[in-house]
DNA sequence: TTGTATGCGTTATCAT
DNA sequence: ATGATAACGCATACAA
């Protein structure tokens, strides 16, 4: 029942010359006569046939094969990230393999399948690579693209946004509208990116003669909302809070808008990444915008040197730069919903 | 620099085994001694052998490659549904080879790729995937699975969310809340999950003697935003308005909200799709839920036939309910934030 | 310019 | 249980 392909043979034979003149018709090889060509072609054209590229991929030990391993796409900031490095993948002939982790020994899991079919390349968009997954893949050559990690190591290539620059900025922000108690509501305790947004809006904070209180929970809609509930309970709460992602931020406002925090008391908010929804009207969540086309680039780029055969670096951490984007969240402060009039 | 793979050979020669008993080994081939197997791992070990699965898929005819092609992550409801599916395929021991397209010429510059790595079967959730590329994957024996379309052809396998019956249930839905003048705003004039739903939606409202303002443009937040400025723009404006999907309900929420729309007026409103945002508490937006795990569930289940070399039908069209959802925005209708108290 | 021959790293079929 | 050996479909060095 299963069809088979034909083969370089097939068309060689049909076309009546042989198999490497058809494997230099396909490559591009100048070293063909037209005429030669244009029988393979035909041939080629009657018999549907489409060159297999595995071979070569054993051949050349290249698949421009990339694997991306992603964690939580329903994320719309990763779902974005996904979508454009595919795009840019595929315009340099490279194709995508997804893999799909969501607990860390899954990700051991992937990694002989992932070296089984001969990827070049593995970039992570997960928090953290399992060490030990990433050693694998260094040990075996393959180099690891690694987004919002620290670590430093043979082969691992790491690119983040500049987190704790931003948390000073958005802290001295905060200040300058009139806050006067401050909260962080963040990620993962020991995320890195948690870690290093949470560290600078602290530093920034207390320079400025002010002790936030902190919380943490996942980066997601009902982690935000969690948080919420606990620090703003109290009878003194906040009013301004940064957030360690902007669904936390969204999470949090929705918590408090279903507890009736009352109008007269406006909150500031700042969220991180600036996905979509943060500007949608009821929000109009200010966010640090992760510079994600960048980011891409460098990752690229990195590729490019790769396939260049180029000189890699032992290791790379590269910093881009977040970009604060002001909305009336952090000025007037949120505005909750008309059934509070 | 590119750093060798070691092969079974190499860990063969190691071992003091030939090459066949180490590929048994590795397959979990039963005819393998215990001494055998264990200087077989030793070796492996020592050299950090990944078996090539390329030869593999060369000899066998079958990559367990399953190609994803899909247009728009940046929609939540696409974004779930990619993920989920990539974790049920990988459970399947599949990988998942992820071709993003934006454009109609880019999908026929991908099927040579697909075809060149030798993938199983194609999996589209692009609405319509163009004639020619599906027809060529079939014609090459490649069985091809689409969401939402409704080609009915020789090796082409359709899985979609029953839109025409959840059309008229919206559609009586709004007409019992008390809706005097209904409007569908819609996707892509010829989408086909579009066109059924609207169908559906318009022929219901006619049966009870209403005739919906009709209006379409993207699938997208800045669709419904466009196409709401367009439909509520007259004298007087609909009071329910069906949605051919969430993003375009919330954006046209957001554009009204921009515009002023005063709250005397409630208007009812229902989206498709339930992604997160729909739940989201400005919105509370009334919705059709896709049961996305049954339609995934269908489609490894073709695939599982075809692994199994079952007979496969000649082709499919399956049909999955879909579940209303209802919420504050069909019901009590929209509340516009505070700011306009 | 073209064809021949060899190898890539497996699986599968034989013998032994 | 184990080892030769022949494919799989292509790329490439070499010969013509």
């Amino acid at each position: 029942m299963r069809k088979r392909y034909a083969s370089s043979t097939d068309v060689a034979r049909l076309a009546g010359v042989s198999q490497s003149t058809v494997s230099r018709t396909f490559r591009g090889d100048s070293r063909v006569s037209p005429e030669a060509r244009n029988k393979v072609m035909e041939a080629a054209q009657k018999l549907e046939y489409r060159p297999n590229l595995l071979p070569r991929i054993m051949l050349t030990q290249q698949s421009r094969l990339v694997a991306l391993v992603v964690g939580k796409m329903h994320n719309p900031f990763y779902a974005r990230v996904l979508e454009r490095f595919t795009k840019r993948l595929q315009e340099m002939k490279c194709q995508v393999m997804l893999a799909h982790v969501d607990s860390d020994d899954a990700l051991d899991a992937v990694v002989p399948r992932l070296s089984g079919y001969r990827v070049d390349a593995v970039v992570s968009a997960l928090s953290v690579l399992t060490e030990a997954a990433a050693d694998q893949l260094i040990e075996l050559g393959v180099p690891v693209i690694s987004f919002n990690t620290h670590m430093r190591k043979k082969g691992l290539y790491t690119i983040s946004s500049d987190n704790a620059p931003a948390g000073r900025e958005v802290a001295r922000h905060l200040i300058a509208q009139g806050a006067q108690r401050l909260a962080y509501l963040g990620g993962p305790e020991f995320n890195p990116a948690n870690v290093d947004r949470r560290t600078g809006f602290v530093e920034e904070a207390r320079a400025h003669g002010f002790e936030p209180v902190l919380s943490n929970d996942e980066f997601s809609f009902e982690g935000g909302a969690r948080q919420a509930v606990r620090v703003f309970a109290g009878p003194n709460p906040p009013d301004a809070a940064f957030c360690g992602d902007d669904l936390i931020a969204i999470g949090a406002l929705d918590a408090l808008w279903h507890s009736g925090r009352p109008l007269a008391d406006p909150l500031r908010i700042v969220g991180f990444d600036d996905i979509p929804q943060a500007a949608w009207a009821p929000y109009q969540l200010s966010s640090i915008q992760q510079d994600e086309e960048v980011m891409i680039d460098h990752a690229l780029r990195i590729l490019d040197d790769w396939y260049a055969e180029a000189e890699m670096p032992e290791y790379l951490n590269l910093l881009v730069p977040g970009k604060m984007v002001i909305r009336r969240s952090s000025v007037s402060g949120i505005q909750f919903p008309g059934s509070h009039c």
